[in-house]
DNA sequence: TTGTTGCATAACCATATGGTTATATAAAAG
DNA sequence: CTTTTATATAACCATATGGTTATGCAACAA
């Protein structure tokens, strides 16, 4: 089983592949699939109920977002889940939430938009 | 091969519309700035060096997503951020860590943090 | 009334998705 | 050698993005 390191890129211009990535249901339940463990294009795409080559692209996808590693296994190409890019995700969100719990109440946007109305 | 549950959490379906808003840098940008208030369009777009059109593409874009609301002021159409949508994206990354324990004990404090200042 | 501001929308372009079927290839099975 | 399996890739299609410029229109400003 020889591995097959693509995509080790983790940086925060990787930020816009990670959401772009999960912004689809079926990638999400390849991510969710792949929790429980490897598997392999065809493995994925019986339950998907899609093609191949539809699995080999949103893998490509995950790939390029540095979600997933492929191994090379005999013929097969089985996926493994890579989390770490899902930090740089979760970071942000973060940051945006310390930012915005501060400033987003209801009064401050009401008093926001009066001082507009005034002028 | 018999598949079971792929899928954990039974998703909103604007999850996807979401994660797709937070994919682009300027969208973020834009949420970023309207953590401090809102803004309206010619404002937004000063910053960023770019058309008034895009803004108003990338306006559409987050509020097809619940994370922006417009009001009327005169003929101004000031943009006021709505974050709640974002808590969608924080529970499917804090599901799926949980079902992924190995090696994510950076992820699990992180979205502990976000828990907490979500309230 | 005329001009200006703020914004939406149309029209256009290039690229990325998300899917398909068809084909190529390497490895395993016979 | 032949066939089957696993996967990639090409070719194609439709739609969404992300940007532009051009244009229209309502609301203000003068």
């Amino acid at each position: 089983m020889v591995m097959q390191q693509i995509n080790p890129s983790s940086q925060p211009e990787n930020l816009d592949a990670v959401f772009a990535a999960l912004a689809d249901p079926t990638r999400r339940a390849i991510l969710t699939r792949l929790a429980n463990g490897d598997a392999s294009v065809s493995e994925l795409a019986e339950p998907f109920h899609i093609s191949q080559p539809a699995v080999s692209k949103h893998l490509k996808v995950l790939e390029r977002a540095g979600l997933v590693e492929r191994a090379i296994d005999k013929q097969r190409r089985p996926a493994q889940l890579k989390a770490e890019p899902m930090h740089e995700a979760v970071k942000w969100l973060e940051e945006f939430s310390k930012f915005w719990s501060s400033s987003f109440d209801q009064l401050d946007d009401l008093l926001e938009e009066l001082k507009k109305s005034e002028s």
